[in-house]
DNA sequence: TCTACAGTCTACAGCCACTATAGAGACAAG
DNA sequence: CTTGTCTCTATAGTGGCTGTAGACTGTAGA
């Protein structure tokens, strides 16, 4: 009994109305049953597997990698290595820009600090950039 | 004296020519003159000009606020301010992103941590992701 | 001088993951 | 019946590039 329009799912998911069309659109969700009217109907199910979608999107999970995921759930027989493989490829692409980040921040930091206001001409700030 | 083409100047400041030429159609690079073939042509000044940019945006400045660091480059007499204004701003964003980074780092850890193989079925990843 | 081959040119499409906009039709509450 | 909210499709825009196609130019070696 399909009867969720699609504003209604997006609350339940929280997920915007906007990005469930999306998602239908790139096949993340599949293509869900119309109203005599037309609009989208959707049930129980797709909230779990939206509300699923978007805790990898929090994740930072790449729409390739829930892709693999979801087909992943649909063979619960197979071993979950592979979806090891997937969370830890995530967790080294975040560990990554963590570096990266961290890195500028205290380059930036030192930047700032050294600021000690005055002119434009002779500010420390530019000066290290143009470096 | 302008003698050096685009690849040159890609070379000496470390950025793709594709780019090079993508910063001249936005305008954050002015226009070159160019040779009777029609080759860009540029000098030491656009070195310097290139360098910094690309350091900005190593930093991670978005190419808005580079424009407002030439722009005060240009004002060697105005007071610094902006410019810190500028680069705390930017410290600012990098130090949210660490914040939602080292957020979804423990949670992935987590994640990742309780798995201890086994079938998909009951697989704790899948799970946690679902909820 | 001929020939390779690297470099350069323009113009446009594609990337990711959406977001925004326009214009029209559908539905629920008062 | 009106008002306001929801939904529909289609298309363009975001940021910061990257990739592709097809043509032209410049240079080094045989």
């Amino acid at each position: 009994m399909k009867h969720m329009t699609i504003g209604r799912l997006s609350k339940a998911a929280g997920v915007k109305v906007t990005t469930i069309r999306y998602y239908e659109s790139i096949n993340l969700m599949g293509k869900p049953e119309r109203s005599t009217s037309g609009q989208r109907l959707y049930d129980d199910a797709d909230v779990q597997r939206l509300s699923f979608i978007r805790h990898a999107r929090d994740l930072g999970f790449p729409i390739d990698s829930i892709r693999e995921l979801i087909d992943l759930q649909d063979q619960p027989g197979e071993d979950c290595a592979q979806v090891d493989v997937i969370a830890k490829r995530q967790l080294g692409d975040i560990r990554r820009r963590l570096g990266q980040l961290k890195a500028l921040e205290s380059e930036l930091q030192n930047m700032v600090r050294v600021c000690k206001g005055g002119k434009i001409r002779s500010c420390k700030v530019l000066q290290t950039l143009g470096e």
